[in-house]
DNA sequence: CAAATAATTGACTTTTACGTAAAAGAAAGT
DNA sequence: ACTTTCTTTTACGTAAAAGTCAATTATTTG
């Protein structure tokens, strides 16, 4: 196990900016070590970037991807805030699923489309 | 079948605002008739208009949604330009499959917080 | 140790995707 | 005819998510 990675190691990894990763810390999603001024980051760091970016990926905004990983923190202990967290673990669900439901409906069409492709090319080798 | 949209009735349908479907007809995504002046929306800017709101969910851009809209638009009869239509479809398929495996993998996250949430409550339960 | 390389902060800029407000034309109800 | 209620255009504003640039400070390497 590696003990920390430096921010260009992980820029080259993500391929994203330095600045993109100093803008995740001061929004607060990631809390590298400090060796003088430097940032100095361990792995834990490094898979909230990978959230992050999956988050991203998918469209979340900064505040919704705080709110997933503020999720991932673990659960507490108190029965109210177990039963606040299983509530938002509900709410993401049902904004995955409706995104899955979007990308599989997007699909469908998509394959639409590369059928009459298939066929319109179909027509041409035959020679229309 | 009916002929016409409104375009309050539109935005009332989907939840978006009026300027946002102006918004929509500037870049070229829709373009509804017109009489006189008012705009006059047929079912197939509505169809497109649920297109464009399925892509903004899954976070792509209005250029983005432009290119899945362009594609939708149907195969051309030249050679050339049905293999390229063919490759843009590739394209965005392969984006859709990162952002389900993206869907998959936060979804299995939480699931983990889920149960461990789950478990937490059946030590409350027991009185720890 | 000097020079090159990498990292920092801070400020300003940019892009995207609309919001908002103003001014005015058109349609519909009373 | 009058007042709502829609709708339009034009134009400026804004929030989010970085990009870019400048001025410093560390670190590494020859």
């Amino acid at each position: 196990m590696r003990k920390y990675y430096t921010i260009t190691e992980l820029t080259r990894e993500f391929g994203v900016s330095t600045r993109t990763l100093r803008f995740y810390e001061d929004e607060g999603l990631i809390q590298p070590d400090r060796r003088g001024r430097t940032r100095l980051f361990r792995a834990s760091d490094r898979h909230l970037i990978k959230e992050i970016l999956r988050g991203r990926r998918l469209g979340f905004t900064i505040a919704e991807i705080r709110e997933i990983i503020d999720i991932y923190k673990g659960p507490p202990g108190e029965l109210g805030q177990l039963e606040l967290m299983m509530k938002r673990v509900k709410e993401k669900r049902e904004q995955l699923n409706q995104k899955r439901q979007d990308i599989e409906d997007t699909l469908a069409e998509l394959d639409n489309v590369d059928e009459a492709c298939l066929a319109r090319l179909a027509e041409l080798r035959v020679g229309t």
